[in-house]
DNA sequence: CCACTTACATACGTGGCGTATGTCTATGAG
DNA sequence: CTCATAGACATACGCCACGTATGTAAGTGG
C-alpha cells in the first residue's frame, strides 16, 4: 500500500457524500440529522465538518456530483440524436423528467436553491445550463433557432423545465400530466424554431 | 364596542402575518426565529401556535395574503392593455419583474416553496396561475394564441418567469439582465402566438 | 351569575447545530 | 530508528429554537 492515506480520506468523502445524498433526497435538507446519518456512514460530524466545514458545505459538495451525473446524461441524449434540433428537443425533454426523480427533485430544485440560493449562479457551476446553452448556441449558428440570446433562452427553458417536472410530481395523475406537459412543451419549443 | 372580541382577534392574527412576513421576507424563513418576531408584534409563540399551529402555518398565513396582492395586481395590469395579447405580455412581463422584489423572491420562490412543497398546488390556492390560465384560454378563443393545453402553458410561463427573475435578482448587471431576460421572453412568448 | 370556552402567556423538554478540545495514526527529519 | 508534528477524526459542551403542556384571565351562553 502506497498510499493508504489519501485514499481513505477520499473514501470518507465519498462515504459522507453519499450519506448526505441519501438524507436530503429522502427526508429533505432540514429535517436530515447530522449526528444520523454520518452515523449511518459509520463516522461522526466531526468527520463532516472537518471536510465539508459544515453542513451547507456538504450539500454542495452533493449537489455537484449530481449536476455532474445530469450534465453526463444530457450530453449523451443529445449525442444521440439524429439531428441537433431533436437533439435539443430530447435534451429538454429528457431534463424534465429527471426532475421528476424524487432525488434530484428535492436537492436540485427545492432544497439547494432554498439553502444556498440559487445553485445555478455559483460560477459555472451547473453543468446543466451550460449544456443547453452550447446546444443553443449551435441551432442559432445552423439557422434553426430563431435569434434569441442564449443565455436567456438557457434560463427560461430550464425554468419552464422544472416548473414542468414539479407539476407533474406533485400531480393525482402524473403520467397524464407528464404527456400533457411535454406536448406543451414541444409547441413552447417550436415556437422557437424557425419555420420554412 | 359590539364586536370588539371578533376584532381583537383578527388584529391579533394580522399583527402575526405581518410580523412573520416581514421576518421571512428578511432573513428567511429558517433564520426567522419566532420568538423574536412574535416579541416584535408584542405577542408571544403562545399566540402564533394558537391560530396557527405551527411556524409552517404561519408560513401559509403568510403566502396566501402575498398571493391575493400579486393577483390583484396582474389582473390589473392585463385589464389596462389596450388588447388581449399586449396585456398577456405584459402581464407576464409584470410577474417576471414581481419576482424581482426581495420579499416575493424569498417568500414565494424560495423558502415557500421549499418549506410547503409547491405552493402551487394547494387547490386553486396560486391566483396567479389562474389570471395567467384565464388569459390563456382567452387568447386561444380569439384565435391568437397557438393550440396548447392551457394549464401547461400557464406553468411554464410561471416557471420561465420566476426562473427569469432568480436569475435577474442573482445578477452582477441585474439592469442589463433584466434587458436580456425580457427580451427573450418576449421572443418565447412570440413563438407561440399565430402568425398572419 | 356561573360554568365553560377561548385567547393568549409561561414553563419545560428535546434535539440539532457549531465549536472547542482530545486522541490516534501517518509522515518526515535527523 | 525515533521522535516531533500535522492531519483525520471522535468526544464533549453550550446555545438556541421549536413544539407542547400547562396556567390564567377574559369573554360568552344559559
Amino acid at each position: 500500500m502506497r498510499k493508504p492515506r489519501e485514499e481513505m480520506i477520499a473514501e470518507t468523502k465519498a462515504k459522507l457524500i453519499a450519506a448526505g445524498r441519501q438524507a436530503f433526497g429522502t427526508v429533505g435538507y432540514a429535517d436530515a440529522s447530522m449526528d444520523d446519518f454520518t452515523a449511518g456512514a459509520g463516522l461522526t460530524r466531526g468527520a463532516l465538518y472537518h471536510h465539508f466545514g459544515d453542513k451547507k458545505g456538504l450539500l454542495q459538495a452533493v449537489i455537484r456530483e449530481i449536476d455532474a451525473e445530469m450534465t453526463a446524461r444530457l450530453n449523451r441524449i443529445s449525442a444521440e440524436a439524429p439531428n441537433r434540433w431533436q437533439g435539443f428537443v430530447a435534451e429538454c425533454v429528457a431534463y424534465i423528467e429527471m426532475a421528476l426523480e424524487p432525488e434530484i427533485q428535492r436537492i436540485m430544485f427545492r432544497d439547494g436553491p432554498a439553502v444556498l440560493g440559487d445553485v445555478s449562479q455559483w460560477q459555472t457551476t451547473s453543468g446543466c445550463i451550460a449544456a443547453l446553452s452550447r446546444s443553443i448556441e449551435q441551432l442559432k449558428a445552423d439557422g434553426v433557432m430563431a435569434d434569441i440570446d442564449t443565455e436567456a433562452a438557457a434560463r427560461l427553458i430550464n425554468g419552464a423545465s422544472s416548473h414542468a417536472a414539479l407539476w407533474i410530481a406533485k400531480s393525482d395523475a402524473p403520467e397524464e400530466t407528464s404527456r400533457r406537459a411535454v406536448k406543451g412543451f414541444r409547441t413552447l419549443l417550436e415556437g422557437l424554431c424557425v419555420r420554412g
